[in-house]
DNA sequence: TCGTTAATTCAAAGATTTTTGAACAATATA
DNA sequence: TATATTGTTCAAAAATCTTTGAATTAACGA
């Protein structure tokens, strides 16, 4: 497979960072890698598996998320650190948030 | 004119605050209204009336903003504390967040 | 009352996103 | 080598969002 690109993080707009996690679904699998990394197929989200694709490259072009190709699978992380100093408290809020997603 | 309808702040879901922040424009007016409340008209940005009219109606719409009807014209704040107790740290986070936005 | 100001609404156009399913690529395993 | 697994990519369809300009509404002041 050819290298995952992962965008310098102090390029990312404010912008397409909550653009990236205003989806419903993208939520789901931010929360979900808060607690575990994750393979794509481990996820226990209701999406095709394009979709699912699809979601996590909006998510990792942001910035938001890491993947390593690891086999045939890719183990994504979430970029916690690096996001926490370029946007401080914006994942922690959105992580701890109650309520409706 | 009609009352202005405020969404009360326990209904909305976290997606719909994140994407009614999402919009350059629209991060334009909450930076703008978090330094002091204004008129739309005394806004400075760049967009057609119609189209501020419609960014202001989606961030009232996600709870971000609200208006109170003075003469003809309409006077817009943040709902600042109330969305600091249902998302404690979002707004500081957007508000402070470096960068390109 | 008439004109002005401030802003909303509407419908249409334009742009962007999301979803789908099929085809494909890379790796691993029998 | 064949086959299964994991995930990507593509093009088309569907859905959603944004912008525009014209028409409208409401409140104010002369």
């Amino acid at each position: 497979m050819a290298t995952i690109h992962h965008p310098d993080i102090r390029t990312i707009p404010l912008s397409a960072v909550l653009a990236a996690l205003s989806d419903p679904t993208r939520l789901e699998i931010v929360r979900s890698l808060a607690k575990k990394a994750c393979t794509c197929g481990s996820l226990d989200i209701e999406a095709s598996k394009s979709a699912l694709s699809h979601h996590v490259k909006v998510l990792r072009q942001a910035g938001v998320i890491h993947q390593k190709a690891e086999g045939t699978s890719r183990v994504t992380t979430l970029r916690r650190e690096e996001l926490d100093a370029r946007f401080p408290g914006l994942l922690d809020s959105v992580l701890r948030a109650k309520g409706p997603i």
